[in-house]
DNA sequence: TTCTTTTATCGTAAATCTACGATTAATATT
DNA sequence: AATATTAATCGTAGATTTACGATAAAAGAA
């Protein structure tokens, strides 16, 4: 792999992170599920996913480290639900990037 | 890795599978180049990028392949456009599943 | 204190991703 | 026809991701 040698804009790597953080199917559900609950849940995420315990776990954590939920753990439980102001600021910058829909579309296009 | 034993709701997996698409900061930067001309432009991808030509083949492959771009190639020459109708689909689904945003935020959350 | 419950972490195997150089393919150009 | 240009594809190395079982940790229940 190239040494990264070369940089990229900082609200594409930013972007980038975001997507990367919910681009699994189990990261979604585990997102929908805090998302109806729309409360700090503990438990129960495990039971409805095809995954064993382990494995929720570490897609909790990377959501976790993206910054799009929240979480308090406090001995044998754990609290979790979704932190709306990281999906706010992801809403914006993709909305930043492709301004440009909704609007002009390039009539000479492919 | 487990035998993909159980499923994500069908909006899970596309969902999933258009973050996964923009999950990386080469093809966020491919994306935003395509969008800043707004029509079909035909190489000059390569020099805008910190990578090697066949390394950004690679990435417009999996951009095309998520129905996020339109390519057409002609000889020695490929143009290039963003799908605009696949983002406001991605947008919609976005939406869609996280539709509580801006309007109730749990009080009760960590 | 000992057991149980709940969840994080460790170690690891397999799959996938990312990057590259080299090559091939398809046209233009000379 | 021979050469040059442009971009895709091939093969591959190394990194990362994803999944699991096993284990550890933390606190309540017995």
């Amino acid at each position: 792999m190239k040494a990264e040698r070369a940089q990229y804009a900082k609200a594409e790597y930013e972007l980038a992170a975001f997507t990367k953080a919910i681009a699994h199917p189990a990261r979604i559900a585990i997102l929908n599920i805090l998302a109806k609950h729309n409360t700090c849940i503990c438990g129960q995420i495990v039971d409805g996913l095809p995954l064993a315990q382990a494995t929720v776990s570490q897609h909790l954590k990377a959501l976790k480290n993206a910054g799009l939920i929240k979480g308090s753990v406090s001995g044998p439980k754990s609290c979790y639900c979704i932190n709306w102001d990281a999906f706010e600021a992801f809403k914006l910058g993709f909305n930043q990037l492709f301004s440009q829909l909704n609007t002009a579309r390039a009539a000479n296009c492919c």
